[in-house]
This record gives C-alpha cells, structure tokens and sequence, in this order.
DNA sequence: TATTAAAAGAAAATAATTATCCTTTAAGGG
DNA sequence: CCCTTAAAGGATAATTATTTTCTTTTAATA
C-alpha cells in the first residue's frame, strides 16, 4: 500500500490512517458510492463511524481532494481530483470509466454563443459495456 | 392556461387538477426543483401533500413524460421530456437553460474505442450567465 | 515528550424520501 | 348521465440519508 500522507497534507489534510485509507481506497477502486465505501473501510477500522465516512468526504470535496460524480439514474460516486475528463457509465454493472475527451470547441461556441463565462464542462455517456452488451 | 390533459394520458397519467398544474409549471418554468416546485403547488392547492409531490414526480419520470437533472454542485431540476439536449447553469444565479449540441461524433468515437454500446449522453455545462458575470 | 487543534466515534438530530391507510375522484361502461 | 372501480390525493408514520453534537483520542509541531 502506498503511502498518501503527502498528497493529503498538500490539500490540508491530516493523514490519519482513516483518510491514507479512503484515499488508498481511491486510488484503487477509481470511483466508489459512500455505502461501498463505508464496506470497505469496516473491514479495515472494525468500529468506524458512517459519521466519519461522511465527514471526510465533505471536507474532501471542500478542499479539492475529491470530486462527487453524479451519475443519471444512480448513486453518486466519489473519485480523487485529476485533470478535467469525462465519463462512461455502464447501465446494468455500474462501472465508471473515465475518459478524456475535448470539448473545448463546444465550450468555446457554447460561451460566446450564450455570452456565458463557462467554467466547468460535465460530460456523462451512458450505455452498455462490452460485457453486458 | 394550456390544458395538458392530452400530453398526461399520452403517458398513461391521469389528468388530475394536480398533475395539470405540475404540468403547466413545468412548461412555464422550464426546470424546477422538488423544494420549489412544492411551493408553486402549495399555492394552488391550499392543503397539497409533499407526498403527493414527489409520488407523481417518481410516477411521471417512469412513464417518461419528465425527467431528473442533476447539476453538479445544486439540487437536481425536473423538466418536461423533450427531444435530447444539453444544459447551461449558472452557478451563481441557478438559472438552467436547454441547449442543443451535437454529440453525435463524440459518442461514435467513444463507443468504438471503448466498446460501449452507447445509449445516453448527458453534458452539463457550467459557469456564469451574462447577468451574473 | 508536551501541547493543542483537529479528527474519530457514538449517538442524537435533522432532512429527504417513501410507505401506509383511509378518503376522494377520474375515467369508462352501461 | 349515473355507477363502478382502480388509481390518486392527503395525513401521517416510517425509512433512509446526512449532519450535528459532544466526548475521547490523536496527528502535527514546537
């Protein structure tokens, strides 16, 4: 298991073995609900909260750490702050891949057309993985 | 005011004096939360239930006649189904405006990279309005 | 190693949504 | 038109999700 300590301390966040977890969680997984999470982390800390699961995934979010996903017609799930990218949702397994697509064109037409200052782009593709087609 | 009772029993909804007026403050409003739209009614029907909101709110998206928004960062809007488009929010003043977009490249792209048999695509673009600015 | 602000855990509180149960009503058939 | 009936509405209870509070523990650093 590597050891997250610094990329926790960079956003202002106490490495306490709960987070270096989630995070190591994270890393591992990609994308994860917070009932999963919380699974996952009772085998790791035998009387952890559902408090504490919650409370590190808001201070998380609020210090950039992380970023919710919401996904159509399903959980949201959490994924560590990276470059800006997109995702493809699978409908009938869940799974959540990201992908990087350029939308800067459509934004750019979108911003002047609309004469707004656009300043997060948000693309979810939804269908069937090769497995569950 | 339009009478919607057609547009209802297209969707196999009945046409009560509640889902008429849901209706007629979808397509006046454009996109409305749960918490607002539950206000507008409470006007109109002096003692409505927030039950009643959300029973048909639910009944309403599986017979496809509206749909749920999510906005990353905001509660998530309803809006009559119509054919498929993307979103413009602004995240000072909320305001949600339908926009049409060509994805069509976009998705056949990513379904042959990825092998994804894709049926929806969902893009939510983000910032602020000309007003807001 | 001592100090302290922050985090963890337990439990209570709040918020959001759904279910239950009884009354009312839309819709269609005679 | 009335009658019948399945469905919808309203009130409220129940459930689920999330946040808050409070006390104990601990990471960070001096």
């Amino acid at each position: 298991m590597i050891n997250y300590t610094n990329n926790l301390r960079e956003h202002n966040l106490k490495a306490t073995p709960q987070r270096l977890a989630i995070t190591d969680i994270l890393y591992t997984k990609g994308h994860i609900s917070v009932e999963v999470l919380y699974e996952m982390m009772q085998k790791k800390f035998y009387s952890i909260s559902l408090a504490t699961i919650y409370k590190n995934i808001n201070l998380m979010i609020e210090n950039s750490f992380i970023q919710e996903v919401k996904i159509p017609n399903a959980k949201s799930v959490y994924e560590l702050t990276k470059e800006e990218h997109s995702h493809l949702v699978c409908q009938k397994c869940n799974e959540v891949l990201d992908i990087k697509i350029d939308l800067d064109s459509i934004v750019t037409k979108t911003s002047d057309a609309y004469h707004f200052n656009i300043k997060n782009s948000n693309l979810i593709l939804s269908g069937l993985c090769q497995n569950c087609q």
